[in-house]
DNA sequence: ATAGAACTAGACTGTCTAGTATGATTTCAA
DNA sequence: TTGAAATCATACTAGACAGTCTAGTTCTAT
């Protein structure tokens, strides 16, 4: 994916692109490093000379993953319409979190939150924390253009998304067989940004 | 805890709590059958003749951690307060979230959910699911008493229940080291409840 | 062309662990 | 008391896996 300049480069690349997929899939310790060099194409011995122990693959391939989709993005064209805003920007979310690359890698990082704390925290830092922080510039947006009444544009951005996220991602994460219909996904989210609207709606 | 008849059951019982401990705590993977054994104050072959498999012993450990936590009990008493009852509610299911027993029950059972969907199907139907359904008869006894206006009581119900969780337990389950103030905590709750009562007043 | 670096395949070591086997000891009900 | 069932300690099997080693091959820069 990214200019692979010599060879060896290449080849480090196809390590951490192999291992990026199968630790967000798998999990660690599902994940040996013989599968490693076998989906990499590679030999067991270029992936410990690329890579000094599996911990450190570890962190380096799950980091990838640890990417912010901004969000904020398109609420920025529509910041005069906060309805419109909050509901375009409401659905793609719950579609990037449905994503499966997002659900594995969520997965993978709260199961070893314990034992890879490290990696754990970057997911955070790159994933929910920077889309909290830029939804809650667009928070504050409405508040100084008089749109909503909104004293603390970061509770209110946690309050949406998370509203937001409800049981459909609760479900995925848990893996439950018997999700929410389509229909019933789309009522939920306008019945938040509705609510949220209302709840803060100027005075 | 529950009534030992013989010396066999009581065993059983130390196994069980044993194992349910070790499987929280450190997850599936990092938890072998000889750790069992000693915790449990057994031997491995004991273990093995109560319990045929890993597996089996995994299955049966964790559902046991899979218990509904009443949340809807403490509002009956001050129905006719929503403010009141909201708030009482919301900060007593954040001391539950936050707990050590849930976080690792539940960053296992999330771990786990590829590998072991049954148990983590549980543990969202025992937790999750029932304290929504809960909260929801709460919000149709609002709507019903003509306190507050709520034509959907479940979306309402994971509406307030996932705003409150928010930044607080997301920090939790990524294992986050800097965490949000009790001061912030409780600041944010507030706004919660008072954004959700404005949401949902009567008009 | 050539030397040094990178790579390959596969064997090997050491450790860990699920699960089994065994033979001695304890528990407990009749 | 006695005999069957449960338990104990411990050794064992078999397989997985992290990480190393080796001997031969391919790249690549000069």
């Amino acid at each position: 994916m990214n200019k692979p300049r010599s060879k060896s480069e290449e080849k480090r690349q196809q390590i951490i692109e192999a291992s990026t997929r199968l630790f967000t899939e798998q999990g660690f310790a599902q994940t040996s490093m013989d599968q490693v060099a076998k989906a990499a194409g590679v030999s067991k011995q270029t992936v410990y000379s690329h890579f000094g122990s599996k911990d450190e693959l570890f962190v380096d391939a799950v980091s990838r993953k640890c990417v912010s989709h901004n969000m904020a993005g398109l609420m920025h064209d529509k910041i005069d319409d906060p309805q419109q805003a909050l509901s375009d920007m409401a659905f793609s979310f719950i579609d990037l979190l449905l994503t499966e690359e997002v659900v594995s890698t969520h997965r993978t990082c709260v199961g070893e939150s314990e034992a890879y704390p490290h990696v754990s925290r970057l997911f955070y830092s790159a994933g929910p924390e920077r889309t909290i922080t830029e939804i809650a510039e667009c928070m504050a947006l409405f508040d100084q253009r008089g749109l909503l009444s909104i004293s603390e544009p970061r509770f209110a951005a946690v309050q949406l998304l998370c509203m937001v996220k409800g049981e459909i991602c609760l479900q995925s994460e848990y893996n439950v067989e018997k999700r929410l219909s389509d229909d019933k996904v789309k009522a939920y989210i306008h019945s938040c940004v509705a609510m949220f609207l209302r709840g803060y709606a100027k005075s």
